[in-house]
RNA sequence: GGGCGGUUAGCUCAGUUGGUUAGAGCGCCUGCCUUACAAGCAGGAAGUCGGGGGUUCGAGUCCCUCACUGCCCACCA
């Protein structure tokens, strides 16, 4: 008995089974059109007149390691409403999810599981090892994914992908190809940020600054004469990182520097070392900062390598790439950098070296991963050349991921940001780029496709493994040990989950049908490394895919994405950042079994206000667990009445169902009200989710359900659902249809929202026969503009002003909530309308107001304490000792709210200036604030003398 | 060192191109077990919109300035 519903929202079981409903039933898949024809016309379909009629988005890969957190949760939310909103508006929606391969991380969990059973990943090898990290991986790789599942994501779950799947790998392997092709690939030793735990290259964006206090170090390098013995006269330089002296190769001043002219040419030894180093001139150098002197040490310190470039020093690397001093350290080799710090330090001290030590703050880099101080160090690494032209005349990838961004000559851009203030963030970086750093010294990832030569030394890349060099035919090659960065694989996703770079005639349809995505919603915290990546390798690989039609396809129908709207933060209740570490993680899946998705889903949606970061405080869930049971019970109700109706012979017509509700203008006032208030509000919602405001959206339909639909029309109706014999039949079917038929649109209306209660409820409207297999299949309400009775509107507004005005008059005089008491009612100022409004409505006034009968008054009675309720002023007529105290200070405090109503309006319009400048719908609304507030103060004054005068 | 946000009720936040008496949820106070709902109903209290100055007939909203706060970017040893 799909009506018989308990009497409390249990969301458990109720989430459990429509979850696994929605994934076995694939309702959200979203298959690829049969042919390329199919393919190309929905293409032509998004850029004609209905342009909305697919929409694309991808799913920020979760890493496989990962668990789903709050800000997880959070995006998905959002995401979701708008794919929910947007296919139930007809649009054909693909939400594309998959995982995310994250090397390091990956890496790392598998190696510390390993560790734990006493062994390594040397010990295993590498193909073994990227075997067990795979076992892991089909073990336990997208938990997330599970999780996603349980809270109803309707992502299509037939196209889900991993980023090291076979057909991702060629995409990745293709775009390598390519790149190195076109020359924007090189390989080359500099200067990278090297973690010593990850034992691997990091990218500029991996590294987190972190101020930290630290010291600075003045040492003396003994200035030597041309015989090569110490004159007695030194250079003192400062260096936060002694350690790195070892591979000091010069000392540089800047030419100008008075103090250092005579020692132009000269050499000093270096301390500890002894060999002998060469004081350069270089004008990079800061004469203000510190001594004047910089020792120089290019394998170590990214300035000092430019230096050194310039100057053609040679570069002396003294750390292994565990951060411990290698060979050329002299007596310090083997010594972890630290240790070997401290022993410098000392060493230094004891021959009088050390000048001095200053107290000194500074940014240290940490490896992003594990927190690990970053070293800077020499090592050969493989580099994207974003800022390179292929061809003189060509964009750079850079150029065009700002092309694609900024507005064009008319103002258009091909990819528009939401909040805008990110559009100039990314712009501002990508403006300053460098080029990229994508190998790591990982097993786990997409290795590199290039093949060294023991023979003739050379690089052979390849789109298939080769057997024999390609620059000299040797076949002593061997693959580059190196990974690509996981933001590689990633960064392609746009194209390569649609088919690319196998893109032919027979097999694009994917591509013409999907491509570009319509929206990507993500963090700003991966602003830069996806979202930026994504950008340059959509412009540049999808370019090379012509369009349908078989022209070339222009930077607007390349770019990955049309839309980027990024969300916020999901921080704790006191606004702090969640982490592991502070213990303030709030687990959305506890979260969601004590209080129900939707619930947890509503209040995110309420919350997210665009650019404000979300403080998650469970007392915003406990009430919106409420408003689920609100809308529930609501549910009873109505079914509790169609039960009651059918045994009358009385039925709601289905096909009054499933489309917007309309009322006629001879239907009962609140009937015509009611469809009013959904129209406006669906009017709001849609607008609102078109501009991604979850929270005006989400707001709009709570404050309708339970504001307009259940604290007021509901118990209007009950005056209407007449089920005794002589009820007139008609009229009850015909309030029982506009029940029905308004709950029914307003649970589409909320149904992206909370997806789980109006499945739920849906059915059982439809008594398990349901005109769809869900309510997301269904049509999302739009809002008719000649479908708002505004007169209705504005008479349930003065009805609603006085049943609150009798509600609070009782309040005052003390009328217990059980005694109904009769009321006499004036109209105080005949444009109100008042007493007609009033007593074409008697019955549900009188309910409401629990009043018992009404009086209508033409004059105003003496003696009488009348109160003004809305539209007329009121006589409750009990007999009780009025509190003549609370009585005074009312009054007191409402003639003193009139007066400064009153005073403000007078003063705006004894201004010639405003009189002459302001619109005139503000003039008359002020004039009659003005005749409103002096009569309302007129009032509140007579009836407080007549209060002390009856004292 | 640059840049970008934020500051509105006890808490978390709205406030559309400047325009009538600044709103919501939660919390708080009071009264109600009224047959859909106590996860409820009804009523109520509560804000000099961070400080100062300016523009304007009119400023929470625009400009300047100060304070506090958060974030991003940055190779000065």
């Amino acid at each position: 008995m799909p009506h018989d519903l308990p009497k409390a929202y249990d969301p458990t079981a109720i989430e459990d089974h429509w979850a696994e409903y929605w994934v076995r039933e694939k309702l959200f898949a979203q298959p690829t059109p049969s042919s390329a024809t199919e393919g190309a016309q929905r293409r032509e379909a998004r850029s004609g007149p209905d342009a909305q009629s697919t929409f694309t988005i991808l799913l920020p890969p979760p890493n496989v390691t990962g668990n789903l957190h709050m800000g997880h949760m959070f995006e998905h939310t959002e995401s979701d409403i708008l794919v929910r909103w947007r296919r139930m508006c007809g649009d054909r929606v693909l939400w594309v999810p998959g995982t995310d391969h994250a090397g390091i991380a990956t890496q790392m969990l598998v190696e510390r599981q390993l560790t734990s059973e006493g062994t390594s990943r040397q010990q295993l090898g590498r193909e073994a090892f990227v075997e067990r990290v795979w076992q892991w991986k089909r073990h336990y790789g997208g938990a997330i994914l599970g999780q996603m599942k349980r809270l109803g994501t309707s992502v299509d779950w037939q196209r889900e992908y991993f980023t090291m799947d076979e057909r991702l790998s060629v995409a990745v392997r293709e775009a390598f190809v390519r790149l190195h092709e076109q020359g924007l690939i090189y390989r080359g030793a500099y200067i990278v940020n090297w973690c010593p735990r990850c034992q691997t290259a990091i990218s500029d964006l991996e590294v987190v600054h972190v101020e930290q206090k630290g010291h600075l170090w003045e040492i003396r390098y003994s200035v030597v004469d041309d015989l090569g013995r110490d004159s007695g006269e030194f250079i003192t330089v400062a260096t936060t990182r002694p350690e790195t002296m070892l591979g000091d190769v010069a000392v540089a001043v800047h030419p100008q520097d008075e103090r250092y002219l005579h020692l132009h040419g000269k050499k000093l030894r270096l301390p500890l070392m002894g060999r002998e180093i060469p004081v350069i001139l270089d004008e990079w150098v800061s004469r203000e900062f510190g001594t004047g002197a910089v020792k120089v040490t290019p394998a170590h310190d990214p300035n000092d390598f430019a230096l050194g470039q310039r100057h053609n020093l040679p570069s002396i690397n003294v750390m292994d790439s565990t951060g411990h001093i290698n060979a050329e350290g002299g007596a310090y080799a083997g010594l972890d950098r630290y240790a070997a710090r401290k022993k410098i330090v000392q060493d230094l001290e004891e021959q009088k070296l050390l000048a001095g030590v200053k107290d000194y703050t500074n940014n240290v880099g940490h490896c992003d991963r594990c927190k690990t101080v970053v070293e800077p160090r020499l090592s050969t690494q493989w580099f994207v050349a974003v800022n390179k032209k292929p061809q003189d005349g060509e964009a750079s990838m850079s150029e065009l991921a700002i092309a694609a961004v900024k507005p064009d000559a008319t103002g258009n851009k091909a990819i528009r940001f939401t909040p805008e203030m990110y559009e100039k963030i990314y712009l501002e970086w990508m403006n300053n780029i460098h080029d990229w750093c994508i190998s790591r010294q990982l097993w786990w990832g997409h290795r590199i496709p290039a093949w060294h030569c023991a023979q003739c030394r050379k690089i052979t890349v390849a789109r298939e493994d080769p057997t024999v060099c390609a620059h000299c035919g040797s076949a002593q090659i061997t693959q580059e040990t190196d990974v690509l960065d996981t933001w590689f694989s990633s960064g392609l996703l746009p194209v390569s989950v649609f088919g690319w770079p196998n893109i032919d005639k027979n097999n694009r349809a994917d591509f013409d049908a999907f491509y570009p995505t319509s929206l990507l919603v993500t963090g700003f915290d991966i602003l830069f490394f996806w979202v930026a990546r994504m950008i340059m390798f959509g412009c540049w690989f999808a370019a090379d895919v012509p369009l349908p039609d078989g022209s070339p396809r222009p930077l607007a129908e390349s770019v990955p994405f049309r839309e980027v709207y990024i969300h916020a933060l999901v921080r704790d209740a006191n606004r702090e950042k969640m982490s592991k570490t502070k213990g303030n993680v709030v687990d959305p899946i506890e979260i969601v079994k004590q209080y129900g998705t939707d619930a947890v889903r509503f209040t995110l949606a309420s919350m997210a206000s665009p650019g404000t970061d979300i403080a998650f405080s469970v007392g915003r869930t406990e009430g919106y667990r409420a408003f689920a049971n609100k809308i529930w019970n609501a549910a009873r109700f109505i079914f509790m009445n169609i039960e009651r109706a059918a045994e009358l012979g009385v039925t709601v017509d289905p096909a009054a169902l499933g489309a917007m509700p309309t009322a006629a203008a001879n239907a009962p006032l609140e009937a015509r009200w009611v469809v009013a208030e959904l129209h406006s509000t669906v009017a709001k919602v849609n607008a609102s989710l078109e501009n991604y405001r979850f929270d005006d959206a989400a707001n709009a339909i709570y404050q309708f359900f339970w504001g307009s639909f259940c604290d007021w029309y509901l118990e209007i109706v009950k005056l209407r659902l007449d089920f005794s014999e002589t009820a007139d039949k008609a009229s009850t079917k015909a309030a029982l249809t506009t029940l029905v038929s308004v709950f029914e649109a307003a649970l589409r209306l909320l149904s992206p929202f909370m997806p789980f209660l109006t499945e739920e409820l849906w059915h059982a409207v439809y008594d398990g026969k349901p005109p769809a297999k869900s309510i997301a299949l269904t049509r999302y309400p739009q809002a008719h503009a000649d479908a708002i009775d505004k007169n209705a509107l504005v008479k349930i507004h003065k009805l609603q002003s006085l049943v609150s005005g009798v509600r609070t008059r009782r309040k005052e005089l003390n009328v217990p909530e059980k005694i109904t008491v009769p009321v006499k009612v004036l109209e105080w100022n005949s444009s109100t309308g008042g007493s007609e409004i009033v007593s074409e409505n008697l019955g549900f006034v009188k309910k409401l107001a629990q009043i018992s009968d009404i009086e209508f008054l033409s004059d105003k009675c003496e003696g009488l304490a009348w109160y003004v309720a809305g539209p007329a002023e009121v006589v409750v007529v009990y007999e009780a000792t009025i509190d003549v105290a609370a009585e005074s200070e009312r009054l007191t405090k409402d003639i003193a709210k009139y007066e400064k109503g009153l005073a403000s309006a007078e003063r705006q319009l004894g201004n010639e200036g405003f009189l002459a400048k302001a619109p005139a719908h503000v003039v008359e609304g002020l004039k009659k604030q003005e005749a409103e507030m002096r009569l309302l103060l007129e009032k509140a004054r007579a009836a407080l003398e007549n209060l002390k005068k009856g004292n």
